[in-house]
DNA sequence: GGGGGTTCCTGTACGC
DNA sequence: TGCGTACAGGAACCCC
């Protein structure tokens, strides 16, 4: 499941491929992906060929290009979302939803194709907006800063999570609060700092919101100097390789084995229609609220 | 206006 | 063997 980590390793596998590279030609094999394109601004394949790639540049979960025409080129990918580099004229990798050709002075021509298997994931030229002192394309302009940027205010973090009336994984999940987490790495950095998932966040003192940040960093960071978290094949990098941080997890999927702190079995609740992983001693279920 | 439930989507695993 | 069903979950959307 592409989270922080796994969206800026793709990002870095692409950055130096595409950086400068033209986009000669756009197909758009299955148009479900691009839910997320506003087909008023125009035309989604016009608007990509002839293009420059600028940079490619990220925040949270979602991944952009920017280009020579003053638009970015939107990827999220979602579920199982994957941008893939390919020579031209390679066999098609299974449920290609986007192919775009580009040529490059380092790298001669390539094929960036975008495959996703299950359609959560999308691609969309969209304006780009000014904020935090930076451009950024208007659909992402609503989520927070991601808590690996330097720009990101931790005491204003504490504050907003704390003015929450919610459960803390709830709130972790909330991509406008703090972006970049998904389940798997919010059950981790939860199980690091010991707090049960559904922990009221107004009961949360401002020690414990500063520990459960630092061990999302933490995750992140490790997360991603391993490559990723990848299950099975649906996340890898751009080239196709799996990451290892599967086996550093803790609590996620880890249903039933001891917990590696204090060795009672972890336990798995379905929650917000989704799995949680907590150690039921380490993690102690909160009073019920009045 | 914020909280929380629902929905989109397909391959895989599993039970009968 | 084959069919039906549950499950995985990011984020937009809707309702209260």
């Amino acid at each position: 499941m592409p989270e922080l980590p796994e969206v800026e390793v793709v990002r870095r596998g692409l950055a130096p491929a595409v950086t400068g590279a033209q986009i000669a030609h756009v197909e758009v094999v299955d148009a479900r992906s691009l839910k997320r394109h506003d087909a008023r601004r125009g035309d989604f394949v016009g608007m990509l060929e002839q293009a420059q790639i600028n940079s490619v540049e990220r925040r949270g979960k979602f991944m952009w290009m920017t280009l020579s025409t003053g638009d970015a080129l939107v990827v999220h990918l979602g579920m199982s979302g994957q941008v893939l580099l390919r020579e031209p004229g390679a066999d098609d990798d299974r449920h290609v939803r986007i192919r775009l050709d580009v040529s490059t002075a380092a790298h001669g021509d390539l094929v960036v194709t975008f495959v996703d298997q299950r359609i959560f994931g999308s691609m969309a030229v969209d304006a780009l907006v000014e904020q935090h002192g930076a451009l950024v394309p208007s659909q992402v302009a609503h989520i927070a800063l991601d808590p690996l940027d330097e720009r990101f205010d931790d005491d204003a973090f504490v504050a907003a999570l704390r003015r929450k009336r919610t459960g803390i994984k709830r709130a972790l999940l909330d991509q406008t609060l703090v972006s970049g987490i998904g389940n798997i790495y919010a059950d981790e950095a939860l199980w690091a700092s010991r707090l049960h998932y559904d922990r009221p966040t107004e009961r949360v003192t401002p020690a414990q919101a500063r520990t459960v940040l630092a061990e999302v960093r933490a995750v992140l960071r490790k997360a991603l100097a391993e490559g990723g978290t990848s299950f099975d094949a649906q996340y890898v990098n751009v080239n196709g390789q799996a990451g290892y941080f599967s086996h550093s997890l803790n609590a996620y999927g880890r249903q039933g084995e001891a917990c590696s702190r204090c060795g009672v079995p972890i336990v798995r609740e379905s929650f917000m229609n989704r799995g949680s992983h907590f150690c039921p001693v380490c993690q102690r279920r909160p009073r019920a609220r009045l």
